[in-house]
DNA sequence: TCATGTTTATAAGAGT
DNA sequence: ACTCTTATAAACATGA
């Protein structure tokens, strides 16, 4: 089958919408200028696209993803269904940040990636990280674990599971030296994201569980961290108790406490190889040239730190609003949170498990719409419908690119939409006790893990797309 | 003994 | 220059 790069998805599908909607038309040259937090949530968010699309085949065994599918995961580079291998992340992790968006083979020419968006300056390769045991994948540790903690499907995962989700999903770590093991306990322990649920004392085992704690939920975002550098004028002009509260965490040096959830996810744009193997190992991560690339993608993508900017509105810092459609930002929170009426709770890490792969997660009915999540940081509650700016205002409707336009249009069209998340986070399961998966019920975590579908493992973070309808779909538009 | 978990130290890339 | 963020290494403790 064709492969098509990424400037040529990008491209055609661009052509495709604006035939739909040419009332989008904007200039292409005007991207939105995204602070750094807003280039990170990206893999996830296409991630979802793609896997909330419900006629996606889903018995897409290892190997034989769909045509789409394997695009998709191949482009987003995370370990996808059961054995379909790991490739290139578009510069989802952090540590993401800059790198090609594909490395290693080449697979497509690109070369008709033309005019409309003159990115992808070099040839396109990719790198299947699930098979591929030279490059170490882009992502950080506190990504790795994330994602290993989504992937499992459980509320709560032992360092086994995580350590078994890692070296199955990526090769590099399967023949790296155990050290990275290290890093990961390191980061579990240091890493105020993560929390320890001791094991219940009568039940077998070794070791604890480690969850994400809810209180750090909002720096979770679309199943990656988010820890998006404050300014200083950032700092200095939140003065509500709520976002003060946050950012106090937030701006909590590393080294008095690295574990304020300090971590973005996408991971640091760091090499740091090991001398020792640094000759070996390519860090997929070092393109400068396609920084620009990644950040295009990331725009591509519509990824933005929606909790961030729910933040700023919250804080009264509507700096933001200049930067960010607003529009999109809240219709993608599924932003009327009225929700919360229905009994029915929103979440930052989206997670309607529409295909109802939740089966150990029913047990869950914790309940945690937007404000619950952030209930520690943020006091105030605000009907989002307050929050709206009508976005026929020119100042602060942001100009956004076609491409752009990818997701924020149809968030424009059907965050009404997107108001439903039916399946409560497993990421944050700080649920009453008596709705908590004891600890022993604990399904077989190592074996389970492992092989999951691309549903499975990451329907939990298709919370803003889980419902799109069939129009919304990139393949429609390709 | 080994797996797990905590803590300290250090290095380095990148942002401010 | 300084700070933040992440990676890496290592010492040490604990418990099965």
């Amino acid at each position: 089958m064709p492969v098509l790069t990424s400037p040529d998805i990008a491209n055609k599908f661009k052509e495709r919408w604006l035939a739909a909607y040419p009332e989008d038309h904007v200039t292409g040259s005007e991207s939105v200028p995204l602070d750094d937090s807003l280039t990170s949530l990206h893999w996830l968010q296409n991630f979802s696209i793609l896997s909330a699309d419900p006629e996606r085949p889903s018995g897409t065994g290892p190997g034989c993803p769909s045509s789409q599918q394997h695009f998709f995961i191949k482009r987003l580079g995370f370990p996808g269904p059961g054995t379909d291998s790991p490739s290139s992340p578009p510069a989802g992790d952090t540590a993401a940040t800059g790198m090609p968006l594909y490395l290693g083979s080449p697979v497509t020419s690109g070369s008709d990636s033309t005019a409309a968006i003159p990115i992808q300056p070099s040839p396109p390769v990719e790198v299947d990280y699930k098979t591929n045991p030279k490059v170490k994948p882009p992502y950080s540790y506190a990504s790795l674990i994330c994602m290993a903690m989504q992937a499992s499907k459980q509320p709560k995962v032992t360092l086994s599971t995580i350590y078994n989700w890692i070296t199955e999903n990526f090769c590099y770590y399967r023949h790296a030296e155990p050290s990275w093991q290290n890093s990961i306990r390191h980061n579990l322990s240091l890493n105020k994201c993560f929390k320890k649920v001791p094991r219940q004392k009568d039940e077998p085992g070794k070791g604890g569980f480690w969850q994400i704690d809810p209180q750090y939920a909002d720096m979770f975002v679309n199943g990656i961290f988010k820890r998006r550098r404050m300014s200083a004028s950032h700092y200095s002009n939140s003065n509500s108790s709520s976002g003060t509260h946050r950012q106090s965490k937030l701006v909590q040096g590393y080294h008095t406490a690295q574990n304020g959830c300090t971590y973005q996810g996408m991971g640091g744009k760091r090499k740091h190889l090991p001398l020792k193997n640094s000759n070996k190992v390519m860090r997929a991560t070092e393109s400068p040239l396609l920084a620009t690339e990644a950040n295009k993608a990331d725009i591509l993508r519509g990824d933005f730190d929606l909790s961030s900017v729910f933040d700023d509105v919250l804080s009264g810092n509507c700096s933001t609003f200049e930067d960010l459609d607003i529009n999109t930002a809240l219709s993608s929170l599924g932003c009327e949170m009225e929700l919360s009426g229905q009994g029915r709770q929103g979440r930052w890490c989206g997670g309607a498990d529409i295909m109802g792969q939740s089966q150990h997660m029913n047990l869950h009915h914790q309940s945690y719409n937007y404000m619950d999540l952030s209930a520690a940081s943020m006091e105030c509650t605000i009907s989002m419908g307050e929050l709206h700016v009508p976005h026929t205002d020119p100042q602060q409707q942001q100009q956004l690119d076609p491409d752009h336009l990818l997701q924020s249009h149809h968030h424009h069209h059907h965050h009404h939409q997107l108001q439903h998340f039916d399946e409560p986070s497993m990421l944050f399961p700080e649920q009453p006790e008596e709705a908590i998966l004891q600890p022993w019920e604990e399904i077989k975590e190592e074996a389970q893990a492992i092989p999951l579908t691309l549903d499975q493992g990451f329907g939990l973070c298709e919370g803003f797309f889980t419902e799109m309808q069939p129009w919304e779909r990139v393949e429609s538009y390709l």
